[in-house]
RNA sequence: GGCCACGUGGCGGAGUGGUUACGCAGCGGAUUGCAAAUCCGUGUACUCCGGUUCGAUUCCGGACGUGGCCUCCA
């Protein structure tokens, strides 16, 4: 464990300020992951990249058995429903929706893989948890923070956000003014519009649990029947889920390992991250329920938001045709005419801070991939050196890659000028941002390097005995397979040698 | 209508009350048989209008513009 201080823009208090993490040993970050209900779009990308630079960060400052990162896996959701009738309309419902959330759950680890991002501690899936939000939905019953009433489409445990006072302290909002002008339909069986949520009924014959729940009759509204227990087949609402899983991997289940400062602030945990777009409804959501499930102050003491990823200056959707999966460009030619390598996709995501706006595109892929090869040219091999402390220093404070950017120019400038330490440092700097300190490119079809290594030596032959142009043809014919030569002199014997990279 | 973020050269992106990073692309040069790689050099900017100040890109106010949220959304 080092000293280093990192600080963290906080969405509460819009404020940068210093992580203490209530407990140094186990620093616990949750961030909210995907709904798996298709292909995950290129802008999914940048809030796992962005929190697995954090990860890494909080990992090489506190050690990395002292930090857990939960990311969660949505899996209960409508749109999943309608996907899986849709795609599998002969199988059973049920059936049909585990193959849509299987294959998009491995297609979504495939591809942040492929982007070099470290797994989580932690992955829950959302029907993993469904006792757990029962359970939680209860205790706000029981508190007083939420009723059931009758909707459209059956019974619906709703928050009461009348219930608590201070609802709407991230995003500023003050719901009454908020109704003016927006276009929420009013759902006259909600004591307040804002309410939403925790469990809603399923038809019969569509995916469901079947919940029970106590319900006394102060906790209801516009309801005929009149039993206290009730039953409702129904599945949960989107935000109780984060509450719940999060509740359980990062309290629950570990407290008894947790330092008395941590047992002083029980139930609450240090960071939680998410995009932009979820501030507002989904993490005030989330704070409303653990907060008043649990009676704390907060549920974590830094919200973390990331930026998002536009496309020729707007947000990336079908209708506008501007809108990439990171399957396509990994694997296509969708984007510029060309495949695009997860660690060139990696870098063109950092080199824009997190907060900010990205404007994807063409030209920016192509600098990312100009600075990761010149980059990768210039590392040597990592050794046991050491991480660059700039770097690590930029990251510290609010997770400043493009301050950090300079200071790795200046390695590779040392690592070129022959200085081995600067390659080493250079290497193992790389590294710890997820980067292969080798270039990551793979050979065409039918090329491999005992080939290239043959079709060299007889270049350089060819060049020994002065025939230029049989030599510039062999060179030629190889950039045809993306096969870059460099001829150098090596700085012992002055002979002529020749280094090959692949051109992607 | 309410809330939020942001406006630096062709592009990416730092930073500062006065000396205008850095990178990519461009241009010139070194090196090279020629390339590539590498190295050296080089031009262009702080949205606009007020205010404070000896002086503002930097502080304050306003305008304009862009994007996001208020409905599923990274």
């Amino acid at each position: 464990m080092t000293s280093i201080d990192i600080r963290l823009h906080n969405t509460l208090t819009k404020q940068r300020q210093a992580l203490q993490p209530f407990d140094p040993n186990n620093v616990r970050m949750y961030v909210c992951g995907p709904t798996v209900y298709d292909f995950a779009h290129i802008g999914n990308a940048r809030p796992v990249i962005v929190f697995d630079v954090l990860f890494r960060l909080l990992r090489h400052v506190y050690g990395a058995e002292h930090v857990t990162y939960v990311r969660n896996i949505t899996d209960v959701d409508d749109k999943i429903n309608a996907r899986a009738l849709r795609d599998h309309p002969g199988l059973p419902l049920n059936e049909a929706i585990r193959l849509v959330t299987e294959k998009t759950a491995a297609q979504f680890h495939k591809d942040v893989a492929a982007l070099g991002n470290l797994e989580p501690s932690v992955e829950p899936r959302a029907t993993d948890n469904i006792t757990g939000m029962v359970g939680m939905i209860q205790t706000l019953v029981d508190e007083g923070h939420a009723y059931v009433a009758a909707g459209e489409e059956g019974l619906e445990v709703l928050f009461d956000t009348a219930s608590m006072p201070d609802y709407g302290g991230l995003s500023k909002r003050n719901l009454d003014e908020q109704q003016a002008g927006a276009r929420v339909a009013e759902k006259d069986h909600k004591k307040n519009p804002g309410d939403f949520v925790l469990w809603k009924e399923s038809a019969a014959d569509l995916p469901g649990w079947d919940a029970e729940f106590t319900i006394t009759r102060k906790n209801r509204k516009a309801l005929k029947r009149n039993d206290d227990a009730l039953t409702i087949h129904g599945r949960p609402g989107w935000h109780i889920e984060c509450s719940a899983m999060s509740e359980r991997y990062l309290w629950a289940e570990i407290a008894s390992e947790l330092s008395g400062e941590a047992q002083a602030h029980a139930h609450q945990f240090d960071i939680h991250g998410g995009g932009l777009d979820l501030i507002f409804p989904h993490h005030e959501n989330e704070i409303a329920q653990s907060r008043c499930a649990h009676g704390t102050p907060a549920m974590a003491q830094i919200w973390m938001h990331n930026g998002f990823l536009q496309v020729e200056g707007q947000k990336m959707s079908k209708s506008l045709g501007n809108f990439f999966t990171i399957h396509e460009l990994l694997e296509t030619d969708n984007f510029g005419g060309r495949k695009w390598p997860g660690e060139v996709l990696r870098l063109a995501m950092l080199m824009t801070h997190y907060r900010e706006p990205i404007d994807f595109s063409v030209k920016r892929l192509e600098e990312a991939e100009t600075k990761l090869r010149s980059w990768q040219r210039a590392a040597g091999e990592a050794g046991e050196t050491q991480v660059s402390g700039e770097v690590v220093t930029a990251l510290a404070d609010d997770l400043g890659f493009q301050r950090a950017q300079p200071a790795i120019d200046a390695l590779a400038k040392k690592a070129n000028s022959g200085n081995v330490e600067a390659a080493a440092e250079l290497a193992a700097t790389l590294m710890f941002l997820g980067f292969d300190p080798k270039a990551a490119a793979t050979l065409a079809d039918g090329v491999d390097t005992a080939v290239i290594e043959t079709t060299v030596a007889e270049r350089l032959a060819a060049l020994a005995a002065k025939d230029y142009a049989k030599a510039d043809a062999i060179r030629a014919e190889l950039l045809t397979k993306d096969i870059q030569l460099m001829d150098y002199k090596d700085p012992d014997t002055g002979e002529r040698r020749t280094k090959w990279e692949i051109k992607s």
